[in-house]
DNA sequence: AATACGGGGTA
DNA sequence: TACCCAGTATT
C-alpha cells in the first residue's frame, strides 16, 4: 500500500496551480508537451495560449509552413520541437482522422514523442495508468525512497520497476500530476522547501541527513557566453536581419548545402542545414 | 551510454 | 558563472 499517495494528492489538490493545459482537449495537452519538453512553465504559459488560439486542431497547424512554425515558436527554445510537433500534426490530421492517439505505442511512433511525452499525454488526456516519469517526479520519488539528491542521468529498468510498483491502481494520472507538482513546486532541485513537504516524515534523504550527491548531467551543457547555433539564425530570420551570404559563408565555409538553404530562405530548410557543431557569429 | 540541441531566469 | 527547466533523437 502506497503511504505516500494520499497525503500527497491531498497536497495537490490545495496547492496545485492553475494551468490552462489541465482543461483542455488531447491536441492542447499534446502541444503543452512539445513545448514544456525543457522549457519552464512560466516561458510556455502565453506562448500555448497563442497557439491554441491560432491551431485549434491538429489539421489546423498541419496547414501551415514551417517557416510559419517556427517563427511562431518564438524564443522558447529547441526550435526542432516546433518542426517535430509540425510533422505529428500532419502525420494525425492524415493517418489518425484529426485525432490525438490515446495508445501511448502509437504516440511514441510520432516525431518528438518519446518515452515521458507518450506517457504524459496518455495519462493527462486520457487518463491512462501510464507511468510518467519526468525530472520532477523522478527526483521527489529519488529523495523519498532511495533517499539521493538527484536521480539518473536517464531511467534504469529498476527505477521503472520501483515507481509502478508505487503506482496507485487507479487515477494514476492524479498522482501524476501530484507529484509532478510537489517535485516542481517544492522539492526543487537547487533550494528545496522541506518544511512545506506533505511527505517529509516519509523522505529517506532526509533521514540520511540530505546527503550530496553529485547531479550526474545528462550532457555536457555548454551553452552560455560563446555558444551561437542554429537559434541565432533562427532569430535572425525571426527579426528579419539580413543575414548575407558572406556571413553564411563565414560561419561554415564548406557547407554548401547552407548556402543552397540560404537562397530559399526558407527557416526549416536552413535549420536542418546548418552543422551541428558550436560556432560563433563573426564580430 | 554519450552527446547535441536554445534560451532565459536565478543565486 | 553555473545551474536549472513537464526530453528526444542520434551515434
Amino acid at each position: 500500500m502506497n503511504q505516500l499517495e494520499k497525503p500527497i494528492v491531498s497536497w495537490f489538490k490545495k496547492n496545485k496551480r492553475n494551468l490552462p493545459w489541465r482543461n483542455t482537449t488531447p491536441w492542447g495537452v499534446m502541444v503543452s508537451e512539445y513545448m514544456l519538453q525543457q522549457t519552464p512553465v512560466n516561458r510556455v504559459l502565453p506562448k500555448w495560449d497563442e497557439w491554441m488560439k491560432r491551431w485549434p486542431t491538429p489539421k489546423d497547424l498541419a496547414k501551415a509552413s514551417p517557416a510559419e512554425v517556427i517563427t511562431a515558436w518564438g524564443r522558447l527554445g529547441y526550435p526542432r520541437r516546433a518542426l517535430r510537433l509540425h510533422a505529428a500534426a500532419q502525420i494525425i490530421a492524415e493517418d489518425f482522422n484529426n485525432e490525438v492517439p490515446e495508445d501511448p505505442a502509437i504516440l511514441q511512433t510520432l516525431p518528438g514523442i518519446g518515452e515521458y511525452t507518450a506517457a504524459a499525454i496518455g495519462a493527462f488526456a486520457f487518463e491512462k495508468q501510464t507511468l510518467v516519469m519526468d525530472v520532477n517526479i523522478r527526483r521527489l520519488l529519488t529523495r523519498i525512497v532511495d533517499g539521493n539528491e538527484h536521480p539518473k542521468p536517464a531511467p534504469t529498468t529498476r527505477e521503472r520497476a520501483s515507481r509502478l510498483a508505487l503506482q496507485p491502481p487507479k487515477n494514476a494520472h492524479i498522482w501524476a500530476a501530484a507529484t509532478m507538482e510537489l517535485g516542481a513546486l517544492v522539492c526543487t532541485s537547487k533550494n528545496p522547501i522541506c518544511e512545506q513537504c506533505p511527505v517529509i516524515g516519509q523522505c529517506n534523504w532526509r533521514k540520511n541527513g540530505y546527503p550530496k550527491t553529485d547531479l550526474v548531467r545528462k550532457s555536457q551543457d555548454w551553452h552560455g557566453t560563446d555558444r551561437k547555433c542554429r537559434g541565432t539564425i533562427v532569430q535572425a530570420l525571426r527579426e528579419n536581419e539580413s543575414l548575407t551570404e558572406n556571413a553564411i559563408k563565414k560561419l561554415w565555409p564548406d557547407e554548401s548545402q547552407v548556402e543552397k538553404a540560404l537562397k530559399t530562405l526558407q527557416a526549416d530548410l536552413l535549420i536542418e542545414a546548418i552543422p551541428r557543431k558550436r560556432y560563433r557569429l563573426p564580430a
